[in-house]
DNA sequence: TACATGACTCTTA
DNA sequence: ATAAGAGCCATGT
């Protein structure tokens, strides 16, 4: 635990802002932290969330093309597209239909 | 200090 | 359009 904010922390804030319904990208997450390039610290920092608190969505968290690419790092590999699913998010294949539409950019919303 | 790892992203063939 | 490789940053050993 570093007296100062790690980029986990920023990333978690960042994640838990993401309104419900909505998705967001690694790269756009690390863009808007400032690391921008370090997306693969923010998945990262997902797999370390896993148990953390506050609870923190990281099903609402895929990649540039909107694929559930981290589904098989939670307790069950459906637990993602459900909760997408339920939130109103249509997945199939493991991938989001209309990601774009979905999308929503921490650097521009926030 | 250097090497290895990773739920990514971009460029090139 | 699809496939493969390199680049990027932060963390831990």
């Amino acid at each position: 635990m570093q007296a100062k904010e790690s980029i986990y922390k920023v990333i978690y804030d960042i994640v838990r802002a993401i309104p419900k319904g909505r998705v967001s990208s690694y790269g756009a997450i690390a863009n808007a932290i400032g690391t921008k390039g370090a997306a693969r610290m923010v998945g990262y920092a997902m797999n370390l969330s896993h148990g953390i608190t506050p609870t923190v969505p990281a099903h609402r968290v895929v990649n540039r093309n909107g694929c559930l690419t981290g589904k098989h790092h939670f307790e069950t590999p459906t637990h993602m597209e459900t909760l997408l699913k339920k939130e109103g998010i249509k997945v199939v294949d493991d991938q989001i239909v209309d990601f774009e539409k979905f999308f929503w950019d921490p650097m521009i919303e926030l």
